[in-house]
RNA sequence: GGCGACGUGGCCAAGUGGUAAGGCAAGGGUCUGCAAAACCCUCAUCACCGGUUCGAAUCCGGUCGUCGCCUCCA
């Protein structure tokens, strides 16, 4: 089997070829951290953890970077949006920057994704940056001008490339805002002159300033990747201008290819509206997990495949949510059946049809990371295997723990929506024994037709979202 | 105004040439002390029009509609 991904670069669906055999080398825009991450974030990075779970449990060796943004986001005024914030809250902009950061990491682990193997920062680059813009304007790409230096996208043809706008056109529509220093209204800010109250400022060739937005993703993804790398992704609204320009910084600076297969996640909207700081409609990911959990989000998001756009409503991640509330009731339940399954081999009819959904399950995820169709599998061998344990013979604790076994490497490993921890932590066994304890009291107090005690103990459990079934072999409970 | 994406059952959503995966909801059964869960059954011809083809949701043209980008944004 090989593993396709769009590109977005050639607008084709490619077979994936890394530069170098089993390594991926693999780079994701990350968030300005200016403010609470929001669940546009979350379709994002859950969008992309589960291609690198998926990558690396296909066997590839990835690197995977995703930069922080800490500096160089103007607003339309010229203003910074990190020091307009620092300058509200009276504190240093750092510290805005550290608080950001600290969320956003929080926002990210506790949905599950895991944390790219490297986080640069913007501000702790601005020597590479510096670099970078020093050659570009060796190899006449770039000019300076009363302190700052802009890119001169005439230099460079290829600028378009990937979201298809021609510079005629961005000029047409006169949405550019025109600064009288810039050459050409499309030339972008490679260095920006600090005003005197501009707080954020490192000494550079040309004067004291900051850096530009888009360079710092050239200039970490160089360091830490190497000048031609594999894949590159981001948030289809970065496409233009900013996934534009780095291409341009990078392939001018270098004379290199940049990334060879971009990756763009669709946009998500929330109630048909895209969430943005300027309408100010935004979902953070911290008032989401108040609502629905970890999993049930990741569910929602991953039930559209990345590319495409999702609307985030109450019904629709409800509905979700359901949906995996039915597979988490088949691992429970198997794990509640496997403390008291007969020992034995793994049936081969069971092995067959973990061995089919396997294939099935990677067949999907190599067609583009196509995780909806690869959630439906699970699905299908959900079904398979309620039919299985409502069956007179109760199954071998080999079958059990196969079943358990797929589940946790397509769904926990793979995905994401089924948590590792849980039943088997050290903290948790004392919680399973004294909810055993309770519901072997209630299967007296049924015994004994005491049916006001019998459902007090599982009104009370539920109380503390603990879900109790009574099954013809007897009570398994499961958590929420 | 320019560029792009999309339009599949009540809702979400796979499927890009051979007669529509999956989930949610709904209705009917089975099971249960009651419940919950589960199981079984029922539920679409793919926005519209025209074309290509033996055959199209899937290709081409057009119409309508929704959304995104062009300005900070994942």
């Amino acid at each position: 089997m090989a593993l396709k991904i769009y590109n977005f670069l050639t607008r084709k669906k490619e077979t994936f070829h890394p530069l170098y055999e089993g390594k991926v080398n693999m780079y994701v825009c990350g968030p300005t951290v200016q403010d609470n991450a929001h669940v546009g974030h979350a379709k994002t990075y859950v969008n992309f953890d589960v291609v690198v779970r998926y990558l690396r449990y296909r066997g590839y060796d990835v690197l995977y970077v995703q930069n922080i943004t800490d500096v160089g986001h103007l607003l339309d005024s010229g203003e910074d949006r990190i020091l307009k914030k620092a300058r509200q809250a009276s504190v240093a902009p750092m510290q805005i920057v550290e608080r950001y950061t600290r969320l956003y990491f929080e926002d990210m682990d506790a949905l599950g994704i895991k944390r790219p193997d490297i986080s640069p920062r913007a501000s702790g680059h601005v020597p590479e940056q510096i670099e970078m813009i020093k050659k570009l304007i060796d190899q006449g790409h770039a000019y300076e001008v009363n302190g700052s230096v802009y890119y001169d996208v005439s230099s460079f043809p290829d600028y378009g490339k990937l979201s298809g706008r021609k510079v005629e056109d961005l000029v047409e529509g006169s949405r550019i805002a025109v600064i009288e220093e810039k050459r050409h209204p499309a030339d972008f800010a490679l260095w920006k002159r600090a005003e005197p109250e501009h707080l954020l400022r490192w000494p550079s060739p040309w004067g004291e300033g900051f850096p530009g937005w888009h360079i710092e993703c050239s200039a970490m993804s160089r360091k830490y990747l190497g000048e031609t790398f594999d894949i590159h992704g981001g948030g289809i609204d970065n496409i233009f201008p900013h996934n534009e320009c780095e291409i341009a910084q990078s392939e001018a600076a270098h004379n290199q290819p940049f990334a060879r297969y971009w990756m763009l996640v669709g946009s998500l909207t929330l109630d048909g509206v895209k969430m943005s700081k300027s309408l100010g409609n935004t979902l953070t990911i911290s008032e989401a997990l108040k609502r629905w959990s970890p999993e049930a989000i990741r569910t929602f998001l991953l039930s559209t495949h990345y590319s495409n756009p999702v609307d985030f409503s109450e019904s629709a991640v409800e509905g979700a949510r359901k949906g995996w509330q039915r597979i988490w009731g088949v691992v429970s339940l198997i794990q509640e059946q496997m403390r008291k399954a007969p020992a034995g081999k793994a049936s081969e009819e069971v092995l067959a049809i973990l061995n089919d959904t396997r294939t099935r399950f990677m067949q999907k995820m190599d067609d583009d990371f196509n995780a909806p169709a690869g959630l439906a599998t699970l699905q299908e061998l959900t079904r398979q295997v309620f039919f299985l344990l409502n069956e007179g013979d109760s199954q071998t604790s080999g079958t059990l723990q196969a079943i358990d076994e797929l589940y946790q490497e397509l769904g926990g490993d793979v995905l994401g929506i089924i948590p590792t921890d849980g039943r088997g932590a050290a903290s948790a066994e004392r919680e399973s024994g004294l909810i055993r304890l309770l519901v072997d009291l209630r299967a007296e107090a049924r015994a004994g037709k005491d049916w006001a005690t019998a459902d007090k103990i599982r009104n009370q459990l539920l109380q503390l979202g603990i879900i109790l079934e009574d099954r013809p072999d007897g009570t398994v409970w499961k958590v929420e």
